[in-house]
DNA sequence: ATGCAAGCTGACAGCGCTGTCACATATTTT
DNA sequence: AAAATATGTGACAGCGCTGTCAGCTTGCAT
């Protein structure tokens, strides 16, 4: 029971501890007689490195670091398990670091705890990937890093992203094909870039189509529920009223759908809603919501992927890797109500 | 930029690196001068102990693993962050390990991770609680360990639990004062045992109340959205139908509620449902979903101080932290339909 | 055969800390 | 006042690994 240390693999083996290190290591020069010898010590003493050591002596960690910001539990869930499924087979360990994105001592907080457990790369997800405090001061200290979903100073570290905008875009043309012509929008949260710049997706739709873009139709939200509900009210206000709504995250268009059902709105005979995210509740409201779905788990993986090699010394030259999310109609968007209806609500 | 050691505290204050450590770990027998005059050095050095230095020498990682194979997002988050809030300020770490409740070399795999990563203690969340292959394996390699909601072999280790089912007790009550007689109920995952074991408040009210226990009401859910539906779809179909379905977590009650919508019954006049958990969705769906609170960050902030008090040698002596639930009605849940509603509906 | 590079292996220092124990200095007891 | 005890402090040996470097084997060209 007692946990067999490299000395013990090396007496076994009949060879020096520096050999065993090696062999575990994988390191290169080491005959495949003395390799295998090693190997069957190491299987009969059930022997495993002491991380601990490890670390001190090769002054690196084996621990990645995971910071987030982000409220949404399923998607915090999502790339912790992207991440794990990559780094784990690869002898690297993972600390998550929920974080206060407004926090003034963020940035302080974040390089004292990189020094203090020697974490030898991070991971940031949104909205800290686009929080340049903290980017610029983990160029600053030079460690290794990836990005998910970064809008700004893109060159600052390698990333991965998806066409979110364009499948806003996408989203929005389906709407336009279903003979909606007003279409209210409700933005995501000002600080959170990546979901904001759905807006573009769905101003490109409409500019595209010819049909005005009214400042009218569109709403400032704020990623909740709560948002989602307030900007409803006021865009089912308009006159005349919007036969779509399209929200820039689940979360608002299941608040979109509360006050259409408050409001005695069928859905969608009357109002189409669309989201963006997929989210579990998603297919739980009634009627499913029609929404895209981001591959944040493929996402989590790449990104931990690029930040693996270049660990390893592999220079990646700031690759970007670019994932596709998808449409998924559901049963709450539909063709357009016919004009008499509108006018009839008007 | 190159931290600081132990060594350069020492020299700067004019002490040994012993009492530095001494300092550092808040140990006795250090005069306050002394004290202070290391902790000025320490300030002016921004000196972080090097903690791989410190599990090396001490023999103990600051490390604890979280355990937990519960497929609800916001639980895991919730029991991560009340975890975090803990052992975070006490210099400990977290290593997050999802696992499959139903995976053979489960117990293997843990064990030989704690091996591994030197782990300090473990915190179990259902369905672990009760996976006694793995408590016992961890009662065998002598680690200690605290379990959040165990319903087997409580004596095992420290616990926290929740009063589940009185709170279930007290929600069929409600509905029972709502004047509902016949109320349907939907099991939680037989492997889920405190889930399931909600089933039990809910036989209890119906005794207490002397309605009859008709095995016709009771349908074997398994925690998921599309197992509610399937079993509202077979509650639905009984003659005459209930008023009321109580579902052993949110989730199946989500499906309940979908599929009254698609069956044009009316929440709550013709149907009553209520959940348990009190998930985000309980709140976004419409109607708004009557459910049962449980003080998930709370019950992991306690575990977390159980676990840390036995760390630091205190023998705590198995104790059990109960933790209170709370009702919380909304809009899905009214007064049992009018007899002759019922009876026309027949 | 001879030389030389490339392949393979081991001795040893040291990563930054904690535990042990010895020692020095205060405080109390007799 | 001396002895006994409590309180502070430091020297030093590891913890279990990896990096460096030196040395010993090979293979292969000459």
């Amino acid at each position: 029971m007692a946990k067999a240390t490299i000395d013990d693999v090396a007496e076994l083996a009949g060879v020096s501890i520096k050999t065993v290190s090696r062999v575990v290591n994988k390191e290169p020069n080491v005959r495949p007689e003395t390799r295998d010898k090693v190997l069957a010590a190491i299987a009969e003493l059930d022997y495993r490195p002491n991380l601990s050591a490890r670390s001190l002596a090769g002054n690196r960690s084996y621990v990645l670091g995971l910071l987030y910001g982000n409220p949404s539990a399923n998607y915090v869930i999502d790339i912790q398990e992207g991440v794990l499924s990559i780094c784990r087979p690869q002898g690297y360990d993972l600390l998550i670091h929920p974080c206060n994105h407004r926090d003034e001592n963020l940035t302080k907080e974040i390089i004292d705890m990189i020094h203090q457990k020697r974490i030898d790369g991070l991971i940031l997800t949104p909205p800290l990937s686009d929080n340049l405090s903290v980017v610029n001061a983990l160029k600053n200290i030079n460690i290794p890093f990836v990005r998910v979903a970064p809008t700004r100073n893109k060159d600052a570290s390698p990333y991965v992203e998806t066409n979110d905008e364009e499948a806003s875009y996408d989203m929005t043309c389906q709407l336009i094909a279903m003979g909606h012509k007003r279409i209210g929008f409700i933005c995501g949260h000002p600080d959170h870039l990546a979901v904001s710049h759905r807006y573009e997706g769905y101003k490109a739709a409409l500019i595209e189509n010819n049909i005005p873009l009214s400042e009218d139709l569109v709403e400032q939200g704020f990623n909740s529920f709560e948002s989602g509900e307030a900007c409803a009210r006021n865009l089912l206000e308009r006159k005349p009223r919007p036969t779509a709504i399209f929200a820039a995250n689940d979360d608002m268009a299941a608040g979109v759908i509360m006050v259409a059902h408050q409001g005695g709105i069928k859905i969608p005979d009357e109002l189409s809603v669309a989201g963006f995210d997929d989210t579990p509740v998603a297919h739980q409201l009634w009627p499913s919501l029609s929404t895209i779905r981001q591959p944040i788990q493929q996402m989590a993986k790449k990104a931990t992927d690029l930040l693996l090699k270049q660990l390893r010394g592999k220079d990646v030259q700031l690759p970007a890797s670019m994932l596709s999310s998808s449409l998924i109609m559901r049963d709450s968007t539909g063709p357009a109500p016919k004009k008499k209806t509108v006018i009839g609500s008007n």
